[in-house]
DNA sequence: ATGGCTAAGGCACTTAGA
């Protein structure tokens, strides 16, 4: 079965495009980020009428999370445990039973950071605790588990075309990699990374400067794996050529293989 | 990327993104 995370950048903008790719891809989950609508606004019956069941946290103008899924979860839970008063839409997690086994997916929409040296820095490294906490109490469930969607984080100078421009920025500064290999080192699998070592493969690629066409691009949407969800990886990818559609968003989808 | 583009809100321009 295929799990995918992308970051559509506005779902009524790119709702063409986004049908397009899941007529195409026909993924078993997606977790879409950025939808930038309220719930009420998003094209749910588009997705219906491809057979999909639609889950949304919304909010008005920006941000936005949904579960997209062929079928219905057993139970949706929204926003990020720990976080009084913050309301921003970021994540929203859904519960599958697929053959009899749990399979529990989130789609993440964490914080973009910059610039550094306002609130929205601090506010990015407290999400990225919050998240780590969580995903701690979630592993002790020893399930399959899939902690989808837009980081904001460049793990690794070969996740990036030149990582010397991004040294300052909240993508790549050291406190941002270092909290997101706290995470990664509770006992997650970066899925991507355990199927390719390959330099020059990208999640997004900036609108402005040409940044497509040089293939200038960063390696930011990440899909991170419980060991039971690992041991049933079959296959990663990025649907790249997306990124070379009509009005396309400034991310593309990628997304994992799992053995039943 | 010290910002060259894009979406949304709401109707001229600002905010936010990465």
């Amino acid at each position: 079965m295929i799990v995918a995370t992308w970051n559509v950048n506005g779902v009524r903008a790119r709702t063409d495009a986004v049908i397009a790719w899941f007529t195409e891809r026909r993924p078993d989950i997606a977790c879409l980020q950025e939808i930038k609508t309220q719930d009420e606004g998003f094209p749910r019956e588009a997705f219906e009428a491809l057979g999909y069941h639609v889950e949304t946290h919304g909010q008005k103008g920006f941000n936005g999370v949904a579960l997209l899924s062929k079928e219905k979860p057993e139970a949706v839970t929204r926003g990020l445990p720990g976080g009084e008063g913050d309301e921003q839409s970021r994540y929203i997690e859904g519960l599958w039973r697929i053959n009899g086994k749990p399979l529990r997916v989130a789609s993440i929409y964490l914080p973009n950071g910059n610039p550094v040296g306002t609130e929205k820095y601090p506010y990015k490294l407290d999400w990225m605790a919050r998240l780590e906490r969580h995903a701690s109490d979630l592993l002790e469930r020893y399930e399959a588990l899939v902690l989808a969607g837009d980081y904001n984080v460049i793990p690794e100078p070969i996740d990036a075309k030149h990582p010397q421009a991004w040294v300052e920025d909240a993508l790549f500064r050291p406190e941002t990699r270092r909290a997101y290999r706290r995470l990664v080192n509770l006992g997650l699998t970066d899925a991507l990374r355990a199927t390719t070592d390959a330099d020059g493969t990208y999640s997004f690629w900036d609108y402005q400067a040409g940044a497509w066409q040089k293939n200038n691009g960063i390696r930011i949407d990440h899909l991170l794996l419980s060991p039971e969800a690992a041991s049933r990886l079959s296959g990663a990818g990025i649907d790249k050529h997306v990124r070379a559609w009509e009005k396309p968003s400034d991310h593309v989808p990628v997304l994992i293989d799992l053995t039943a």
